[in-house]
DNA sequence: ACAATCATGTAAGGGGTTACATGATTTG
DNA sequence: CAAATCATGTAACCCCTTACATGATTGT
């Protein structure tokens, strides 16, 4: 990830700003964040602890953010919420027209870029990709129902998860036959 | 991306792979193979200077690739070439079951997701990651005359690549006319 | 002569993961 | 009473990008 990431107007780090969004989503805390974000957005946008704890802390001096001690019982709790100067940056980021950041990494691909070296693994490591991607679309599958009475966004972004995954397996489906049908296309 | 990434068998990092791969490829430099990956794994793998650079020495150094100078002149050039065992560790490395890398970073998405929190820029929102696309689509066109005549693999990646983007492009057309149809579904 | 391309590298810094550590509370 | 869940955090480490620096060669 490019280290100049630093949105120029908002001064947050990427996961800053899933925080941000996430808090204006009504989440309060760091585990409460981590737990939605598995649930949502890790498809397209991972997040751990290790980057969310300090990352609220950081949040916090920088004025966007502001917590308070809400122990359940004994054990400790801090409740975030956004400040307005956080509503501010995150309504900033929401409308920049900076083009956004897209970054894949997909070793599965790689394989088969590779796969001339080895062609009698090709059909396997075709396989293996399209297994890779029908776990996922079982895994977006699962938290459909509960999405689909809540706001549009996480609807509209699972649905794209959803075609994007089923495309992928489509194509590996359909390559998968025509190497079986012609073994010999090397 | 997880520390743990080196493979286990040949212990070797992601880029190492890559570079073992285009080396596989026929590919001579440092400089070389990075005019190559940017025009053909660049889409789902990218790789810089300051990665590629220090990684044929560790490559070296591990004794799976050997350089040696080659001056076009004045001008100071190393060429590698795999050693047998960097070809048994790119063997192992395609032949190998341990599920594949994948890793997507998607800010557009990210925007979409949080769209809730500011509606009245979804639009513009979903038409940015429309645009992305259809530019990324031009580039990937722009190198398929290129890869038409090449081997199985890269043709097979592009033409993947091909597809997913194709796919976001007709679900962001599609999420525009909804909007537009409808601008009341908030 | 100038620009583009070939060619190699380094330093600083960012963003991220994993593994570990700790402990309270709820549920079966 | 044990296991799962809630909850917070840190340290080590990795991978990668950007920006910078340098210089030769080729094409116009």
């Amino acid at each position: 990830m490019p280290p100049q990431d630093r949105h120029p107007e908002t001064e947050t780090s990427p996961t800053g700003r899933v925080i941000l969004g996430m808090l204006a989503f009504g989440k309060t805390t760091g585990y409460d964040i981590k737990q939605f974000v598995d649930s949502s957005t890790r498809h397209f946008w991972a997040a751990s602890y290790g980057q969310i704890y300090p990352e609220l802390k950081r949040l916090e001096e920088a004025g966007l953010i502001t917590g308070r001690e809400e122990p359940t019982g004994g054990r400790p709790r801090t409740v975030y919420e956004l400040t307005d100067d956080g509503r501010r940056a995150l309504h900033t980021w929401l409308a920049s027209t900076t083009p956004p950041l897209y970054e894949l990494r997909d070793e599965g691909m790689l394989k088969l870029f590779f796969s001339d070296t080895l062609p009698e693994r090709r059909a396997e490591n075709i396989r293996q990709m399209r297994e890779r991607h029908e776990l996922k679309l079982q895994q977006l599958k699962a938290i459909q129902p509960h999405a689909a009475t809540g706001p549009l966004g996480p609807r509209m972004t699972l649905e794209l998860g959803l075609g994007i995954t089923q495309c992928f397996i489509d194509w590996c489906v359909q390559a998968e036959r025509r190497l079986a049908n012609d073994p010999e296309i090397n």
